[in-house]
DNA sequence: CGATCGTTTGAGTTTGATCAAATGTGGTGG
DNA sequence: CCACCACATTTGATCAAACTCAAACGATCG
């Protein structure tokens, strides 16, 4: 971890994307932000740091110091068990906040790991006061996301307590796919995916064997491909058709079409 | 359900509980009100609603009209697969919100059902916006309790990713007993149950007749019994040490003893 | 007194885990 | 550039956890 020095004011505004900040652009998918409370996130993310993959961007037992908000990267959030077994509980792209839990306890009771190269704004606690004193309606937009981050999670609980290995796998491939959509990190079928399959494991309560198989399965049946890091989705409309899959729950503003041949 | 006349103010304060408002007392476990929050929080929660055990509190595709606080009962939060597959998704336990998602969806994407006689608050969307513009100090204790369910639901990902059958059993009813002791449900080693094996094992991610067999190893081992709605537990520390159980995730302000052989 | 719903039991099957080894692959240093 | 190392992926063989199907048993209720 290495921290830099005061980013520039980015311009609010980017003709491509909607919004150049990641977390004004995620705001805004599901709320209305005034200028004065853009200039004021802006001003709030200011301080970054950046990690490099591999790293822990908070552990477990840290005291915690201030809210990470991912600018750039990918991270992860796990829980591991006192006898080692580790729970892949979340995936944090561009917009998302790592530890918003430092409003309900003084100490990580779970992990972030980076998956890639990443850079993160850290907010401290008495940024977020004043902020959340002074803007209901950004509170509201606050919270509002923290309740999406919890929709996903519920579904989480459904994939990994209903649906088949298969299936399981074809949902979480869907999910990444249409969030990594959202935040512009997609290239044509193709989008990040840095996982191995190890942690493909542990994100979906499979071994790791299991996972490979899952995964030639899925290949054999013409639907993703997973190499080097890049995930390519052949068919996604037959892909979430295999996964029960429906967007709704990820409360994306604009979805955009599945392509595939059906 | 049917609609009931005005609630009688309750006195803020209860000699056994603390508090005698469900939701004055589950937010005073991580937050400090003031006089003034409390009576708002008392008037925005008059109107209530009673449900019968086995009706459903909200349904997949409503409109939202406005957030159910439970006051008193036992409900569930579920999801249905297209093909029938149930995921149960979390217990609520006076002083927890049903569909706080009010603020992100028009639509709820999911159900709440009553699993005993229940009684709930509605708040209406103008209410929170108001009780959110007026008072930062209470809208961000209302965040922080969503933040804590976030907690306990990344806890189930654990528990159905990770645990096997006997130890994700013990879990859960380790979780429950924590969960109704803070809201004064339990009598002695006893707490209500109101589940069926069938949606024992929806919540689990197992089969019925597994949770069958698994209930009868966690009754031979002495660890717990499970009859007529009622489970009682004759060593906690015990079912905890067998459930990898730690309380922390729950954030429960005073933690108490746990009681057994050990 | 059926009827319905939940629990229990048995038998057989399947999914996915475990163990072990072979085969890539990317990076490092000589 | 090659040898080597550390990892990740792949494959095979075996095993166990949990599922399915089917039927019996028990409560509870109009």
């Amino acid at each position: 971890m290495k921290h830099e020095g005061t980013q520039r004011a980015a311009a609010i505004r980017d003709a491509q994307t909607g919004f150049a900040h990641p977390l004004i652009r995620k705001l805004s998918n599901h709320s209305v932000l005034s200028e004065e409370e853009c200039r004021a996130i802006i001003e709030a993310t200011r301080r970054t740091t950046t990690f490099a993959a591999g790293d822990d961007i908070a552990k477990r037992g840290d005291r915690i110091r201030g809210v990470n908000l991912l600018l750039e990267g990918f991270a992860y959030r796990y829980k591991i068990l006192e006898d080692g077994r580790r729970q892949i509980l979340a995936y944090l792209l561009p917009g998302d906040f790592c530890d918003l839990d430092v409003f309900l306890i003084k100490w990580m009771d779970h992990s972030i790991g980076a998956l890639k190269d990443s850079k993160s704004a850290v907010i401290s606690p008495a940024h977020i006061l004043k902020l959340t004193d002074q803007f209901p309606n950004l509170t509201r937009a606050l919270w509002r996301s923290s309740l999406l981050d919890e929709a996903i999670t519920r579904e989480w609980v459904v994939n990994i307590g209903q649906r088949a290995a298969y299936e399981r796998m074809a949902h979480l491939f869907c999910e990444l796919f249409h969030r990594l959509r959202a935040v512009g990190e997609i290239d044509g079928k193709s989008c990040p995916f840095p996982l191995t399959q190890i942690a493909l494991g542990d994100t979906l309560g499979l071994s790791s064997v299991h996972v490979n198989r899952t995964l030639q399965e899925l290949r054999r049946n013409n639907l993703v491909s997973l190499r080097n890091g890049l995930l390519t989705i052949n068919n996604l409309a037959a892909l979430e058709a295999a996964a029960l899959f429906s967007p709704d729950y990820l409360h994306l503003r604009m979805p955009e079409p599945s392509f595939g041949t059906i």
